[in-house]
DNA sequence: CTAGGGTTAG
């Protein structure tokens, strides 16, 4: 007699199948905890030394930026092959780790194992801008002595490093395309793509031209070349001869019309697209908003909710961006909302473009709680938040946060002068600007660029001390600019130095032609210090020179509408009781004086 | 390795 059982595996049988599982898909794990409870169970199976599990461990780690877990797991392996060792490169390379890759790189030709036709693309791609191009060159003669170019990944990825440099990249991708005897399709859309991005767009359609066989790739991206060159016409035209057009082919007109302004054409384009990703979406919203259009902003970004679009952090950081830069706090705040239901929330990007809303639009409570909860801050976190005090006059907590960044270990960057000096010059601190713009150079080794020469300048002219100002930028390395002039002529205004102004004046002439507002600037603080014909000469200056242009204006967010101010302005409805709150409001402030 | 949206400054 048998007594009839259920026919189960035994509870380790499956145990094991999920573990086996679980090691087979590791390397795209993505979620910290699950990965180190692998890990557990790796160590405690003995299999940590395995060289497969471990190349998959250091990928998930570094997934997830745990570089020091993945680099621990890296030395558990006594003798790591080129796999592991390629997998170590791409993990730095993936967090930004440049020198790290590279350092990982000349380890394991110490130890003697060669590179093969993976290091190199790895590497490639930690190389970026014009000061790497001697770098691209000794790899690119590297791959030629071994033998890698006839695996065409690699000549592929050459030509877009080649590409990320910079125009001066152009030539070696150009030799190197014409000595390849094997070209597939990617490599003739790296050459097209890669003079796209460098400016070239009549050899990037010459090239597009002479393709024998062009897929959706190819089209899309001559197209973008149109695009990026603000030619709609000629965008218009080749989308219609496209053989085929996918979601990205329609995503770069609606785009391509957002930057242009012409946001009705691009309204069409996008309701007349077949299909619709998250992009269009996103492009659509942040085009609206880019131009301070709230309500139509909001209302397709309900839409996009309704219609039950999965929003990634693409779509965030590129809505909160447009919110910042035109002050849609309501928009804003929405996007918030969304981010906490969608679990994007330990996303240091995305923590950073909701600071930066936050702090643009004025709540700078909300930006500091979010900056204070942050799991993960990078540089930009502490350069958003320094920004955000400073432009905001609370110069000693900008300043006090520098500190407590530097306190932190984190390396400040050239952003961050940025905001300290801005800081600064708010708050009037002149000789600590300077302090720390030699700090700049002397403790991190940045060089200044010409914005951070207009800092000082500003620094030192609304300080008062116009000829400091005016021999900084006489003795800078770098040429100066319409924008370090006019910072300097601003400065002019404020001290009522006509005399300087018109120096500064001659010389910004001779850089920027067409900029009325630096003539009424000059006319304004000659009459100011009573000199009567230098006013005159100044608008007599601007009026024949046949200028014209749009006065800078401000806006404010009023219950999801925009509405636009400038000097002098009475084109608002509601303008008289607008001048009249105005008129209390000197008022009061004349009797705190 | 190639195409559309993408955080900080000016």
């Amino acid at each position: 007699m048998s007594i009839a059982v259920p026919v189960r595996a035994p509870r380790w049988v499956s145990r094991r199948r999920i573990f086996e599982q679980h090691l087979a898909d590791l390397h795209k794990c993505k979620n910290l905890v699950h990965i180190k409870q692998v890990f557990a169970q790796i160590l405690k199976s003995d299999l940590h030394s395995d060289l497969q599990v471990a190349a998959k461990l250091v990928s998930a780690f570094s997934l997830c930026h745990q570089m020091g877990l993945a680099i621990k797991v890296f030395d558990l392996i006594e003798e790591p092959n080129t796999h592991l060792y390629n997998t170590l490169i791409g993990a730095h390379v993936r967090n930004s780790q440049a020198s790290q890759a590279f350092a990982t790189f000349l380890r394991m030709q110490s130890s003697g194992l060669p590179a093969d036709n993976f290091t190199y693309p790895f590497l490639l791609k930690a190389c970026s801008g014009k000061s790497c191009l001697p770098l691209v060159q000794t790899i690119h003669s590297q791959v030629e002595k071994f033998g890698f170019r006839a695996d065409i990944f690699v000549p592929n990825s050459l030509i877009d490093t080649y590409y990320r440099c910079g125009p001066l990249g152009v030539f070696g991708a150009r030799k190197l395309f014409s000595m390849m005897v094997v070209r597939d399709t990617v490599s003739w859309n790296t050459m097209i793509s890669g003079l796209v991005k460098v400016g070239e767009l009549n050899e990037a359609r010459r090239l597009f031209d002479e393709m024998p066989v062009k897929d959706a790739i190819s089209w899309n991206t001559i197209l973008d070349g149109h695009v990026k060159a603000g030619d709609m016409n000629a965008a218009f035209e080749l989308f219609e001869k496209m053989p085929e057009r996918n979601v990205v082919s329609w995503s770069t007109m609606v785009s391509g019309y957002c930057k242009v302004g012409e946001l009705d054409m691009a309204r069409m384009m996008f309701d007349n697209m077949p299909v619709k990703s998250v992009v269009p979406w996103t492009i659509m919203i942040s085009g609206y908003a880019q131009k301070g259009l709230a309500k139509e902003a909001i209302m397709l970004y309900d839409q996009m909710e309704e219609a039950g679009l999965i929003i990634d952090h693409g779509t965030v950081i590129s809505i909160l961006a447009a919110c910042a830069e035109s002050g849609l706090l309501g928009l804003g705040m929405k996007v918030h909302t969304s981010v906490q239901r969608t679990g994007l929330t330990c996303n240091t990007l995305v923590l950073n473009a909701l600071i930066d809303m936050y702090a643009k639009c004025g709540s700078l409570d909300k930006a500091l709680s979010i900056f204070g909860g942050m799991p993960e801050k990078d540089v930009v976190s502490w350069n958003i938040m320094i920004q955000g005090l400073a432009v905001h006059r609370h110069a000693e907590k900008a300043l006090e946060l520098y500190d407590r960044m530097k306190q932190e270990k984190f390396e400040p960057d050239g952003v961050t002068f940025i905001g300290v000096l801005c800081a600064c010059t708010h708050a009037g601190f002149i000789d600590q600007g300077l302090d720390h713009f030699l700090e700049m150079g002397r403790d991190f080794g940045i060089v200044p660029q010409i914005e951070h020469y207009g800092c000082v300048v500003d620094l030192l002219g609304r300080g008062g001390r116009l000829k400091e100002a005016f021999g900084l930028i006489q003795s800078m390395p770098v040429e100066p600019n319409a924008v370090i002039w006019g910072t300097l002529l601003g400065a002019c205004r404020v001290h009522n130095d006509s005399e300087m102004a018109a120096e500064v004046l001659d010389r910004l002439v001779k850089l920027e032609k067409s900029d009325s507002g630096n003539f009424s600037t000059l006319s304004n603080i000659s009459s100011a210090a009573g000199d009567w014909d230098g006013a005159a000469s100044a608008r007599f200056q601007m009026r024949s020179s046949g200028i014209k242009k749009p006065p800078g204006a401000s806006s404010i967010d009023v219950d999801d509408e925009i509405h636009e101010f400038t000097a002098f302005d009475t084109s608002h409805t509601e303008s008289d009781g607008i001048y009249q709150v105005v008129a209390t409001l000197r008022m009061d402030l004349e009797e705190v004086r």
